[in-house]
DNA sequence: TATGAATCGGAATTCCGGTTCCGAATATAC
DNA sequence: GTATATTCGGAACCGGAATTCCGATTCATA
């Protein structure tokens, strides 16, 4: 479902890529409450096209959040270079929020229940908790972030702040606030 | 929509309350994922008889949306009475979240977008809110909780608390982390 | 217990959006 | 330039679930 690059037909690659962007833009903007029909007349193309690409709306719903899932890792691996532990830490929370915001579908796929469809995505997410893990470990590690502070943590603190992310709540004064506790106090 | 009392017929006043309890056992397990012929059978009616009482689905689940939110605030009254403002706030909290659990249907409210149909609830949610808000100031002004600590905060932690609900997450440890956080230190 | 009004039951209808299908159009190979 | 395999388009189809409708039933009153 995912990747059949090679050996398509020159239009048929053209129009893949308008389909995905059309969906990233929908569903980003308005979660599920997209119809197939819509995306197609963004991406200037037939429903039959859609469904030539991706066998059916969760599919392609799938294969977005994966790509979000793959920014999400490259945003990772960014703050992963950063030298000092906590910066990085900071970075990766605040990064990863920041970008989850202006996308529902993301967020929805976070909050929501586990989805058949999210199996074609296991990858993506493994890798993106793989570098969460070492972050956290590493913040720890350097007496910065709370010995107990477990890369779960992170998802409740993450979950947490995406689920006052719609209405007119400030997430980020939420995020500061468990910020300060659970920084290590300067000695 | 929400009491047509007297003057009903005792049949249906005994069926409307069928609806009720059905509808409410449905929708807290099962959220909005439930069918209107299935809390029909399982009030032992037919569905016309659902209609007979409420406008519509909507107004169905508003309807056993605001019975918790009396619920919720009934709960509040309770905790107000707790003589420590710390322990009230606190026992509030908890109290909310513990409520909150096994209601899907509730959470989902609370989490998801406004919709319409909250309007008829409007009442029940001022009137919760009053309190939250006066138990708050309360702690706050025995310098118990955080000078800077909003009503809008407690609003914060809950949604959080509830977007952790679902899956394995440990909800509570996240609210307990972020207690230690917000309650003033001991002098 | 007879009468009429209120209420019920549940099959039929409606609505909505995902999915299918296949003739038309287009790209690539020769 | 023609042949053939791909791909496209979008009307038609389908299933699921909310809502309607009206004859059958039940309650309340005299």
């Amino acid at each position: 479902m995912s990747a059949p690059e090679r050996s398509l037909r020159a239009d048929a690659r053209r129009n893949r890529e308008s389909v995905i962007d059309a969906a990233s833009e929908l569903f980003a903007r308005r979660g599920d409450n997209v119809q197939m029909e819509e995306i197609a007349t963004r991406a200037g193309l037939g429903v039959g096209t859609l469904y030539r690409h991706f066998a059916d709306k969760r599919a392609l719903r799938a294969a977005i959040i994966g790509r979000r899932f793959e920014a999400m890792t490259s945003l990772a691996r960014a703050a992963e270079e950063l030298a000092d532990p906590w910066a990085a830490f900071e970075s990766l929370l605040l990064g990863y929020l920041e970008s989850a915001e202006p996308d529902v579908a993301f967020r929805l796929a976070i909050l929501g229940p586990e989805e058949a469809a999210w199996d074609d995505i296991v990858a993506q997410k493994t890798a993106f908790a793989a570098i969460v893990e070492r972050i956290v470990q590493r913040a720890v590690d350097a007496g910065l972030l709370r010995a107990d502070f477990r890369p779960d943590d992170f998802v409740l603190i993450t979950r947490g702040a995406m689920a006052n992310m719609s209405g007119t709540a400030d997430w980020r004064r939420h995020v500061t606030l468990q910020l300060e506790g659970i920084r290590v106090p300067e000695r």
